[in-house]
DNA sequence: CCTTCCCGCCATGGT
DNA sequence: ACCATGGCGGGAAGG
């Protein structure tokens, strides 16, 4: 039992890949107790020291632990150790705790509550009991009373008959739907996206959606507002969305790092490129030289205002603003108070702004149904919000290709449990500088596009061969990572029943560049405009493609579920509708269905899905063809 | 009491 | 003129 109070040393760029950091630890545990562990967030020091001392069951297969560093910040989720079912359902919960050598720890029959807190009290393990249960309750006997069956309330979309409404009407629960709890935004946003899910081009009707979760429709412009941020959604006309799919949630977050990467750019020096940014960032009007300056002045206030046309909406804006927050931070957890601050400026912070915060709240909870943030609490008791996406994902964008081929080969070269601290080091301090290179590169990329994706995939169809020259024993590790991806989906599919949302992040999409960077038209953007997209397109499949090759050198024992949970505060009920799918780290999702992803972006036919998912990208190849002929 | 944030009024602007 | 949108803030529920 005291193996979890055990002090582990942290090396700090071991965040680079939690797989590996996982097995580390497995391995750290199992073997020598001084290997590294894992810290998922970049930390200042050299090492930390993390205290195995909570951990928190969240999901069928693991328990997650959290640890504490040294220098007095908390993070979660950073280690993770595995436990097994007895059964595979649910219903017959034998849980039965293991230590990664194999001994069993400890068994709890039925998530018997009082045998949760008779080990929480006699051990060092603790257990967010209630909430497990709850989550598990909640996941499966009250699915009924909480969610929607998409099947019975898309037929009651098209048919629309009373008789069915009132068969709809049955699966929400009457009586505990009166409580303020039942009624929150999240929910009714969660209840939106289980309704809609990854089934990209549904369309729907705003009043009937209203109908379907009875909600006013006033609620449903709160939350589509801030989906079509996201860019989840796409407002076709009047009264008529489009659900483009939660998948689509990536590369916006991508096409927003990007631009706030060429905002802060913009900001340290003014260089050739303003033009292209200022057409990046905001809508492209001609003015796009003349509109720099009250831009500026509008910053200062505080709430700036686009000067989209039609694109102003307030919510939406600020929800891109909210998240570049946290994609634009070094720390995961953001205080409320700071994103107030940040966001809204000083202001008269009584009064004035309380419609703002109002706002901020909405947004929080819309984004927390939807998996990207969670409550928490910093360790001064504020109440602060948690970015949930494994920022791998990020550094790994800008991160250039050559270091991290570099990388790659070193890795491979060696143990993966050697310590990597002097390498760490080193990127930690030519990080920003290669930034502005990836940057560069973005926009070199631009001039000779088509040439040099052939060159990428050729080079990339090289590499693969040289990596299997290289090490035979690269082979049978492949082979087994061939019997490992279904293993992966069939674990996904599995979880999904539990975690509907799980299922979202469904077939690769194609690059998508929000509407808030392009402007609606278009047709009408000026060439700088097209070619950022494409570039920006063109780095995406770069990014995919290096997520690709990560994937490819985990050494592929074991694979083990990643969660959500994190933090040891929140409500019970935030903690039930913790899914896991945020935290698998996007790439590993995407590495279910490399092909799709490695797809050539101008080659519709050899993506998997019908190309009319892609009218953002049609319209642009379209419009650069257009471009061409005159 | 303070924090969170749901509700729905009503101005605005598209059809 | 109609009505879909969505800014906005009162004030209720939760803690």
């Amino acid at each position: 039992m005291d193996l979890f109070q055990r002090q582990h040393r942290v090396s700090v760029d071991s965040f680079v890949n939690p797989v590996e950091a996982q097995l580390n630890y497995s391995k750290s545990l199992s073997s020598s107790p001084s290997l590294d562990a894992s810290s998922r967030r970049q930390q200042t020091e050299a090492d930390v020291s993390v205290s195995l001392d909570m951990q928190y069951i969240v999901g069928r297969n693991q328990i997650a632990s959290s640890c504490e560093y040294s220098n007095g910040s908390f993070a979660s989720e950073g280690s993770r150790v595995p436990i097994s079912l007895d059964d595979a359902s649910f219903e017959a919960q034998t849980v039965k705790f293991e230590e990664p050598s194999g001994d069993s720890i400890t068994t709890i029959e039925k998530w018997d509550t009082q045998k949760y807190e008779e080990i929480e009290n006699s051990s060092s393990l603790k257990f967010l009991v209630t909430d497990s249960a709850h989550y598990a309750e909640n996941t499966f006997e009250n699915d009924n009373v909480r969610g929607c069956k998409k099947a019975d309330l898309s037929r009651f979309l098209r048919k629309k008959e009373k008789n069915q409404a009132n068969k709809s009407v049955s699966l929400i629960d009457n009586n505990t739907c009166n409580t303020r709890g039942y009624k929150s935004l999240s929910l009714l946003c969660e209840n939106f996206i289980k309704l809609y899910g990854n089934h990209s081009n549904e369309e729907f009707f705003v009043d009937e959606v209203a109908e379907i979760l009875h909600v006013e429709r006033r609620r449903i412009y709160d939350i589509v507002n801030v989906l079509e941020s996201l860019g989840i959604v796409v407002k076709k006309k009047r009264n008529h969305y489009k659900w483009q799919g939660v998948d689509r949630i990536p590369f916006t977050l991508i096409a927003l790092k990007v631009s706030s990467e060429v905002e802060n750019d913009v900001k340290q020096q003014n260089t050739s490129t303003i033009e292209a940014v200022d057409s990046l960032t905001c809508s492209s009007d001609e003015g796009s030289l003349s509109s720099q300056k009250d831009d500026d002045s509008e910053r200062e206030t505080g709430l700036v205002r686009h000067r989209n046309d039609q694109n102003d909406k307030f919510l939406g804006v600020l929800t891109q603003r909210f998240i570049k927050l946290f994609l634009e931070s070094s720390e995961s957890v953001i205080s409320f108070q700071e994103i107030i601050r940040l966001l809204l400026g000083e202001q008269d912070k009584d009064m004035k702004s309380k419609t703002g915060i109002r706002r901020l709240y909405d947004i929080a909870n819309i984004l927390s149904a939807l998996q990207l943030i969670q409550k928490t609490q910093k360790w001064n008791g504020e109440m602060a919000y948690e970015w949930l996406l494994s920022e791998i994902a990020y550094l790994h964008i800008f991160r250039s290709t050559k270091l991290h081929e570099e990388k790659i080969n070193v890795s491979r070269k060696r143990d993966l449990s050697l310590s990597k601290q002097h390498h760490g080091n080193e990127e930690e301090k030519s990080k920003l500088p290669r930034r502005n290179e990836t940057l560069e590169h973005c926009y070199n990329t631009t001039s000779n596009l088509t040439v040099s994706r052939e060159q990428e995939l050729k080079s990339f169809n090289e590499e693969d061969e040289e990596q299997e020259e290289e090490n035979s024993a690269q082979v049978g590790r492949k082979i087994e990572k061939e019997k490992l991806i279904p293993n992966c989906r069939d674990w996904h599919m599995d979880a999904t029943q539990r975690v509907h949302r799980l299922d979202d992040f469904g077939q690769f999409a194609n690059a998508y560049v929000p509407n808030s960077f392009s402007g609606p038209d278009l047709s009408s953007l000026d060439h700088s405009t097209l070619q950022l997209q494409k570039s920006l397109a063109e780095f995406q499949h770069n990014v995919i493609r290096q997520w690709y090759q990560w994937f490819e050198q985990v050494p592929t024992t074991e694979l083990i579920e990643s969660t959500g949970i994190s933090g040891s505060v929140g409500t019970s009920r935030e903690m039930s509708r913790v899914a896991p799918h945020n935290f698998l780290p996007i790439p590993f999702y995407w590495s279910i269905r490399p092909l799709a992803g490695i797809a050539p972006i101008d080659d519709s036919s050899s993506i998997c899905e019908p190309a009319s998912t892609y009218s953002v990208k049609n319209e642009n190849v379209e419009a650069e063809e257009e471009d061409r002929q005159q």
